[in-house]
DNA sequence: CACCACTGCTGAATCGAATCAGCCGCATCA
DNA sequence: TGATGCGGCTGATTCGATTCAGCAGTGGTG
């Protein structure tokens, strides 16, 4: 208790108070008490009873993040991560919940966050995509993760899906590759990855003088993604290079030229987004331009911590990931 | 605020308090009042702070969970969508802190914890080990998922790896598979899933009176998988059931196998452990004894708010998700 | 009729910090 | 010499709940 630290100290709490909290220059406090209350602080251990502070303040030095299902996700977890490491550098911590997509399980997560006056709200999605924000969040101080609410000027943080469609268009264009195929199409009308990645991809092959070949379409999955193009396979469908939607859909077009005998990159050269722990699995390794989860995470908490952020989007540079999928230039045809 | 509530319904706060906490007929309140004050508070929308709450009763309806890198990790972050539900059910929230494997922040965040009053703190590993419990730890309560101390009696839920493994072997024994060999070794000391599951192996094949044929030992990473039997098949090696030590050694098993021209499970039946999703990318579709991520986070949470829990380590159940990597009996050799 | 039990409620203290307003003593200045 | 200012500190209040101890009023009892 600070009453304990005052008293060892042979000062009154109020005293203790200003010194450990910084404001002893402030308060005139003399620089032989200071010292003399630190020391007492430390030797007992001290540790501030959070509850009683907040009461007082109304600050927790906590933030909540209220996703749909970033927790159980594969690798979009890493928000977590980003936004735990660097809520704990602001001196904060996080606490969370998860709503699966019930709508009320979310209004309630939300009202307990608030009712814990937590000092600020992350609301993150799984995929990146537009959402009608919920009336739960309104009048708290929160950031959007992943996703955007396009009525309104919230303060969002989003991956540069465009950027990140030159990028691949761009990576196969340098090796040469002229005939592209994107194997992928945006399965949910409010995703917005999907959409942002193709117009990345159409304006980066127009800087090399080149057009979209063609586009099969399939949902974002591994059988899919196989299925989609073995069909494309046996109806006679080739390219030069392919980009893929996802890590996920690339692996089944790994499977798919492999049962038709084509072979990475030799035959085809492949591109895909996510750069996901899958994209080194495979063999080879799949070049992929990565989704910055963990910075895209710390990012949203450091905006949320920070006055001076006043909203509008926010969009994270996605690289791309070299492995082996595709063939160096000189490789190309003569 | 409770006194507005009070206030709207003509009766003093305590009264208030009483009857919202549930304490009215323990109090002998007129079921009238009670109405009435139920009546006002619902329409005043209160909502009580609970920080004024935790300062009087030192309870948060708040637990920690502290973990080295279950949030970044590919599938073990289910855990955190377990016990956020869990939590939920029983009306608490999660804070949730990653250490990354750094002591001193570990420690940082166990203290940040306790100062925050939380009610309790779940202590998380990524793979399931043994730990020397952190001394930060001490004095709160707390249950360890995915990890145990041998020389302390702490709450522990983990995995039932040794069951997992007799159900590894069975399903390959059940196909009439004979000679089976494990890929995989344990990659470190103090990981306990490993020779767990393998002496579930040895007994489950010793039940059907067989012996493990080998072993081809390799870290647990598609890399090294595909690498170490790789080497075993071209060093003559071969087996009719191969169990991989998890979902990712299998990837790297498939990929070997593919290589050398054999066919799974026509030539090489496989099981394997996690039941991630990996498993159900890989064609054909990998049968693997499934970790519980999801229900260890969910009992580790009601273990930590069950008041009568006093300790011991529970284990959950590992169930196989069929795939068609092991065939069928009838497939067997006459 | 005094006493008691019981019903139904309330006043005041408490949790541990933050913070406003102000106090005391000494030096300075007119 | 008295007013003023400043350095250095503190008392008392506040945040919003929980909770102990107890107080009116009523009806029953001996």
């Amino acid at each position: 208790m600070l009453a304990d630290v005052a008293a060892a100290a042979g000062v009154s709490a109020t005293t203790a108070s200003y010194i450990l909290n910084g404001r002893a220059a402030q308060m005139r406090i003399a620089p032989e008490t200071d010292e003399r209350v630190r020391a007492a602080a430390a030797r007992l251990g001290y540790r501030p009873n959070r509850s009683a502070r907040s009461l007082r303040t109304r600050r927790t030095a906590t933030i909540g993040l209220v996703s749909d299902q970033i927790a159980g996700e594969q690798y979009g977890s890493s928000m977590l991560t980003g936004a735990s490491l660097a809520a704990r550098e602001l001196d904060h911590l996080v606490v969370m919940g998860e709503s699966g997509g019930d709508a009320d399980l979310e209004r309630l997560l939300l009202e307990e966050m608030r009712e814990r006056d937590v000092d600020g709200i992350v609301y993150a999605t799984r995929t990146a995509r537009t959402i009608h924000l919920p009336d739960a969040l309104r009048g708290v101080r929160s950031v959007l993760l992943n996703c955007e609410d396009p009525d309104e000027r919230y303060a969002s943080v989003l991956p540069d899906d465009e950027g990140g469609g030159r990028t691949a268009a761009a990576t196969l264009v340098a090796a040469g590759v002229s005939e592209v195929w994107v194997v992928g199409e945006d399965p949910t009308p409010e995703a917005t990855a999907g959409p942002r990645r193709m117009a990345g991809i159409r304006a980066g092959l127009a800087e090399a003088g080149l057009e979209l070949a063609g586009v099969v379409a399939c949902d974002w999955s591994v059988t899919e993604g196989f299925a989609a193009t073995t069909r494309w396979l046996a109806g006679g469908g080739r390219a030069e290079g392919l980009v893929c939607m996802n890590d996920r859909v690339a692996m089944g077009v790994y499977q798919a030229l492999a049962e038709a005998g084509l072979r990475v990159p030799d035959d085809v050269s492949v591109v895909s987004f996510d750069g996901s722990a899958l994209a080194g699995w495979l063999r080879p390794v799949l070049s992929s331009v990565e989704l910055p989860f963990t910075e895209l995470g710390a990012l949203a908490v450091r905006r949320l911590l920070d006055s001076d952020d006043h909203g509008g989007t926010e969009t994270v540079p996605m690289v791309v990931r070299h492995g082996g999928s595709v063939r160096t230039a000189r490789d190309g045809p003569a």
